[in-house]
Formats: structure tokens, C-alpha cells, sequence
DNA sequence: AATGAATGAGGATTCATTCAT
DNA sequence: GATGAATGAATCCTCATTCAT
């Protein structure tokens, strides 16, 4: 019994489906049919939804890196001065909503995705710049000439930690450590300030 | 015409194969038949010399990590005094031969592998396991307790830039630049450790 | 032109197809691509049905045994008395809808597959021992302690009937008579019986 | 250091191995290059002396009835009078040379193949006839006009015990009992011989 | 809106067979 | 005589995608 205004419903369903396929099985094994079933609905009705198995993929990413956009905007209000605005960009990125090992295996593979779809890397591009941008707002005043050099190593060390979370032990099982993560690159961040 | 003792050349000529087609396609669009074609031969020897795709993917990812190990034992005999070995694992991990831009696309390639191959996630385990106790070694005695927390650190931003490298504009153009990479995790270094 | 409800027309026109294409081909040469196509589909439809190929010889398999079930299930409510149900087993078993050729080359050729399938020896079992026991059951009055051994030689006749009806002449051409070779059965019968 | 006169011993080595194979394996599963290796040597040498695979599979089954054949000869020269020469005929295809489970699980397979390969068809038929001459030949003198039917008969049941004996669970575990098998023929011989 | 039906294209893998050495 | 090298031709199977209902 179809429904009216199913569309948005379907749509998050598979976006959804697609992140939590990628997060149990390796990419190579993510079928659109897995993700409609995980979804609870025909492969036929997820094409129809979306143009086909790539934009299935697209559209998960823009939702993941939407949510963390999301998570970093809320932090930032928050903060007070500099410093403050950093350690909250740097914390939303280790939050709950964003360090579900789900969401990190499924950010790997988008990574990847990015070597060869233009969307994905049109995708990529945007989170890496904000994520840049975000940094260097707080790192200027604090570290002057400094902060592109500093930025650049807290930007890959989050990523590096990101890395290193998404393939601990094959399986998801334990819930990664948002707090430890996000301690390390604080500490780091500590030691690139000037005192 | 054929020759005889053609395995090794054969198997190393798939190997590299493998390497480059990661490099340069998707590992989703990496099959046995363009590696094959790729190292001049037909898909059915190459699926006699290995025993299928998985295999031919693990003996590339163990080359790829002997190459690295090599290159940092290399670098070890070499280097006097704890700061020097942690400077030369650093170093060795950005050398010309371990930075070039397939390796590392490969190289990502096989780490998402891991979350799935059993075969895959010990081989990447061996890596983390020397990079974590080369460091260690090194920096025990310069930061003592602290040695641990800096080996995560820099292990894990040693991954990330890796990881960005990998990234960077999708086909691989330019030739990474492993000079900037290690004086990022050296500059990081000299922070961590006590004056 | 799809329509609802084609799953078992279209398993059924497979297993019809795969026991003519065993009867037209040795076993060794029948493939999924010519079951598929002698039944009028692809063989991604085929394999959409059926597992794969082993399901769909099980399935054949399964279909034939269960008509001659039937058959005999049949002409047994018709016996009258044990000597009747005896008789009543054997003619069932040549009648018209099993002695057909193609059915008979595909019953070898599941006999064959016994040996090295699972699925198959237990359906042939399941044969063997219906067979068993339906001649022990008329027999047992009639002979007492002979009848085991007269059940062997009855059921172990009927065999060789069938083996040697499958190979006649390699291609299916006459349309083996039934009337004989029953007639065959029950003259060994006769002569096995007390007087 | 390859020797004179090699080719009989490859040849037969060749030949042995097609049977053990065909009774290891259900014939799908052989193939050249297994029983090559089971025969000592390459899959190339075994083409050099054969033409190819269906031609060990010819030369295995006519060493197979050559066999038979001679057995049966060797009997026939011992047995004194008609009854005696048909027992002769019915104990040699019971003998340790023929009944055992390879060799009658390889038979079933050149049964089979006789349904399709002409040359397999050419030596079955020989086989046959001459099981039914020579069965004709000593049951003439005793059963006149009967003869022709008893021995289809007796033929028939000889071959169904094969069958029973070639399926009997799977593997070939059992030595099968060559003593109850013509025992069981030989009482059925006796139920159709006038007394 | 939703789905079962259907397929073309492709991919891993196997194997009989040939050839140069 | 003997073999490693090599491949073309299948074969099974999967999957994204389309279409009629």
C-alpha cells in the first residue's frame, strides 16, 4: 500500500543501509540488492530512488559529511575565543554521531571512491577544506605564519586516527573511543601551540 | 617461446601488476584479467602462477611491506643514538621507493582490504606492529613513560598523511612529495619530545 | 512481457529441461546456458530460480523420484492382496510416465551423481529404500524368510532393466517398451515364488 | 632421464590412474591433469601418449573389459558342461579382478559414456554381446526356447548388481562381496532353469 | 508507489591442449 | 622422452539495471 511523501523516508532508509552495508562488509561486497533488503524494499524501487548504485553511494557520503558539518557548526557556537574553536572543531569530528565504527569504515570507502567517481572527490574536497579552513580560523591568531604548517599535521593526524579506527580488528566490535582519540590530538595540538 | 624458470619473473611481473592497476583504477575496478593483461600475460596464467585474485593481492601487499621493511632496516643500521632511529623509521617510511603514488593508493587499497581478509589483516598488523615498536624503541629512552602516547601519535599521523597522499587528485600527477611529508612528522617529533 | 506468479512455471520448465538435456547430452555436457535455454530463459534466470547448477540437477532429481512415488503410490491402492502389491510396484515403475528414455538417462545419471553428492545419495536412498520396502511388504507373506532375499534380486533386476534401457544405442530413438520389461520382472518373479 | 621402452608402462600407468581417479572422483571431477599426477607425470606426457582425454578414457575402459574378457576366458576353460560354464560366466564378473569398487565405479562412468561417445558405445556393445553369447551359449542346452529370455534375465540382474555395488555409499569404503553377489545370480539361475 | 521478472555484461576460475626447450 | 609455459574457450555465477504490471 504505497503512501504519499514516501520519497524522503526511502531515501534516508537506503542512505542509511548503504552506510551500515559498507560498515559490515568490505566494499567489494556491497550489492544494491544487500542494501535495498537492508533497507526493506526491492532493488528495483532503490534505482528508482536514486539514479543507480553510484548516486546510492553519493548520497550517503553527503549525508555522512552533512552530519559532521552539522556537529562542527553546533560546536563552534559554543566555543569562546581561538582556542576554544579549534578544540571544538576537533572534538566533533571524534563525537559519538561521527565515530560510530560504521560511519568510519564507511568514510574509508568513500575515500577511496574519491580516487575515481568526480563526485566523491567533489565530496572529499569539501570536507578537507573545511576542515582546513575550520583549523586555520582558530590557528591564526594563536600561531601566526604557524598555522597553514599546524594545520596541516592536526588535519592529518585526525584523519591518521580515523584511519587507524576504521581498521582496528577487522569486525566492528568494540565501540571506538571518541574521548582517547580526541585527547591524543588535543595533546598534540597542545604541543604545536606556543607557550 | 616459452623459457624455463619464468615463475619468479612471472609472479613478480603480476605483483608489480597488481600495484599499478590499484594505483590506477579502483580496487573495484581491478580484475584479474587487465592485472594479467598489465603484466603481458594471460588471465588464466596468472591465475596458475597464484591460486586466484586474493592471492595475487596478498603477495602484492606482502611486497610492498618487505620493500618498506627493508628499507627501514636500511635506514637503521645507519643511525646513531635513539633520536636518530626514530628520525630514520620516519624518514624510511617517506623514501622515493615506499612514497610513490601507486604504492600508496595500493597501499590504502590493502588496508581496507584487511577489514575483511583474514590474510590481509595479519600482514597489516606485522606493519603496525614494527612501526609501533621501531618507534617505541627510539623513544623510550628520550620520553620514557610518555613514549607510548607519542608512538600513537606519530604512528598515527604518519598513517594520515599517507592517507591524504593517497587522496590527493585522484589519478596520480604529481610525484608526492616525501621531503614535506617527513619534516611534518619530524617537525611533530621535535614537539613531542622534552627539551 | 512479465507476468506475476512465473516462479514455479519457470521451475518447472527447468527441471523439465535439465531432464531432457541429460537424456540428449552426457551429464558431462550439460550446462546451465543450454538448461536455461532449452527452457526458454537466461541463465541468470536459471540461476535467479536455483541456487546454481547442483540445485537444479537436485531439483530434477527430486521431480522425477516424486512422480514415480506417485505412480506407485497409485497402482498400489488398486492391489489386491499381496502378490497384487508386488506386481502393482514393478509395473509402476516401467509404466509410461518413467521408462520414458530421457527420464531414464537422466536417473542414471543422478545415480552417478549420488557418489559424490550429498543431496543426491540421500534422495537415492530415500529410492532405494521406498523400493525396499514396498517389495518387502507384498514379499514377507509370501515367501517369509526368502523375502529379503527375493526383495534384493527383484529390486537389483529392475535396476539392470533400467541401466540397460538408458544405454540402448546411445541417442533416444525407440521408445523403450515397458510392457517387456515389466514383463521380464514378473516372470523372475514367478519363478522366484514357492508354488 | 627419461628411458627406452617407456611408453607401455606410461601407457598403463595412464590407464590405472584414469580408473582409480573415475573412482575416486565422480567423472566430473577427473581430470587429465589429475591423473596425470596420480600416474607420476605431467599432464603433457599423458597427451603425448594419449591423443587426448577421451582417448584414456577409451583405452581405460578397454583394458577394463580386457580384463573381464580374459577372466572370463580363464573360467570357461575349467568348466565342464553348460550349467557349469554359465555359473563359470557369472562368478568371473564377480571376481576380485572386477568387483572391485574402482573398477566397478570407473565401468559405471563408461557406461555412461557409451551414451554419447561411439567409440565408449562401440566396445560397451562388444562387451554385451559377448556376455550374452556367452550366457546363451551354455543356457541353450538347458532351457531351449527359454534361453533368450534368461538370459536377458540373468544379464540384466548381473548389471543391476553392479549398479547397487558401484552407488553403495558413495566413497568406496566396503570391499564389496563378490561371494554374495554371484550368489545371489546363481540363485536366480536356479529359479529359471527347468528342473 | 512498488515489485517480481528478466537479462546483458562481465568476472573469476578451470581445463584440455599445444609448443619450445 | 619429458616438462614447464602458455592460452583460448568455456562454465558457473553475480549484479546493476530495466520493464511491465
Amino acid at each position: 500500500m504505497p503512501k504519499l511523501g514516501m520519497e524522503p523516508i526511502r531515501r534516508l532508509a537506503l542512505v542509511k543501509a548503504t552506510i551500515d552495508e559498507l560498515g559490515a562488509r568490505g566494499s567489494r561486497d556491497v550489492t544494491v540488492a544487500r542494501i535495498a533488503a537492508r533497507a526493506g524494499m526491492s532493488s528495483a524501487l532503490a534505482h528508482h530512488y536514486f539514479g543507480g548504485k553510484d548516486d546510492m553511494f553519493l548520497a550517503a557520503m553527503r549525508h555522512t559529511l552533512r552530519i559532521y558539518g552539522a556537529e562542527v557548526r553546533g560546536a563552534l557556537v559554543m566555543a569562546d575565543g581561538p582556542r576554544a574553536r579549534v578544540e571544538a572543531v576537533i572534538r566533533a569530528g571524534f563525537g559519538p554521531a561521527n565515530f560510530r565504527p560504521e560511519v568510519v569504515a564507511a568514510g574509508l570507502n568513500f575515500w577511496l571512491l574519491a580516487r575515481t567517481n568526480p563526485g566523491a572527490a567533489r565530496l572529499l574536497a569539501v570536507y578537507q577544506g573545511r576542515l582546513r579552513s575550520n583549523l586555520l580560523h582558530g590557528l591564526r591568531p594563536l600561531a601566526g605564519v604557524q598555522a597553514d604548517a599546524i594545520a596541516e599535521r592536526i588535519g592529518a593526524l585526525i584523519d591518521g586516527i580515523y584511519l587507524r579506527q576504521g581498521l582496528r580488528h577487522g569486525p566492528l566490535e568494540t565501540r571506538p573511543d571518541g574521548g582517547q582519540a580526541s585527547a591524543h590530538v588535543l595533546a598534540a595540538l597542545q604541543r604545536e601551540l606556543p607557550r
